[in-house]
DNA sequence: CAAACTGTATTACTGTGTTGATACAGTTTG
DNA sequence: CAAACTGTATCAACACAGTAATACAGTTTG
């Protein structure tokens, strides 16, 4: 699985996996049922110990992303978010007005940032290489 | 100011000032050489030390949103963002691509987002109260 | 059925983020 | 020009988030 960590990120490696992963499947390079690789092997392979790992995981196991099964491994779930549908709405106006006030404080009006989100939502499921 | 501070909230002190007043910029409650309260004042109103409001003003000075002159007090800038157009299409990306990750695993797709979006929009300008 | 793999739980260490107390420095104003 | 206000800098204390080491528990598989 193609994860890369940064360092000067600042935000901690357990959820920059966890993030990662959640794109990965959002934007449908994981599918449903599919098996992630061990939490001692993705560890390996970042150069992180294990418990980093099985955090990320347990982060998104608590979200609905994924189920892990002792003995057996970590799948990609159904996709069915455990989320109440209030609970559903505060965290997306959560989001939708921190974008807001940012595009603002950036000088970019209502109609540019709509605009750059539709072109976004394009690149998301043909995704190559982020621009950074 | 009205300000509201939330203990259970995560997020620091600090730091839901800052964001609070970066709101009340964004949607036209506080305009361009405004002063905001002194940091003691402000830390009385709020049952923090003086200190916290501070680090919140210089949070905000170091993002351009205040400029602040000591002895004299703070003041909402001009409202241009010292950001690198690259800086801030960096921080716009990173954003929306959040959004985006976090509609589609609610199960909201791309049309309704949009809808969504800009219902908030128009909201943010005639702002009462947060629907939590 | 045993070995080799899975995830999990417990515990401890450590760095650092957040807040607080206090003293310093500049501006305003009567 | 002094008093009373501004913001700033320094330092310490505390809590806690993040990571790590290690042992435990369940599943797979030859």
């Amino acid at each position: 699985m193609q994860i890369q960590l940064s360092e000067a990120d600042g935000t901690p490696y357990y959820q920059q996996v966890a993030n990662q992963v959640k794109f990965l499947v959002a934007s449908g390079r994981l599918e449903p049922h599919e098996q992630l690789p061990s939490v001692r092997g993705l560890a390996q392979q970042l150069t992180i110990t294990p418990n980093t790992v099985a955090r990320a995981y347990r982060e998104l196991e608590a979200e609905g992303v994924v189920i892990s099964k002792r003995g057996a491994g970590v799948f990609i779930s159904n996709g069915v978010s455990p989320l109440s549908n209030k609970e559903k709405r505060r965290i997306l106006n959560e989001r939708m007005d921190a974008l807001l006030t940012e595009s603002r404080q950036l000088g970019v009006d209502e109609e540019t940032l709509l605009k750059l989100l539709r072109q976004r939502s394009q690149k998301f499921d043909s995704y190559q290489e982020v621009e950074k």
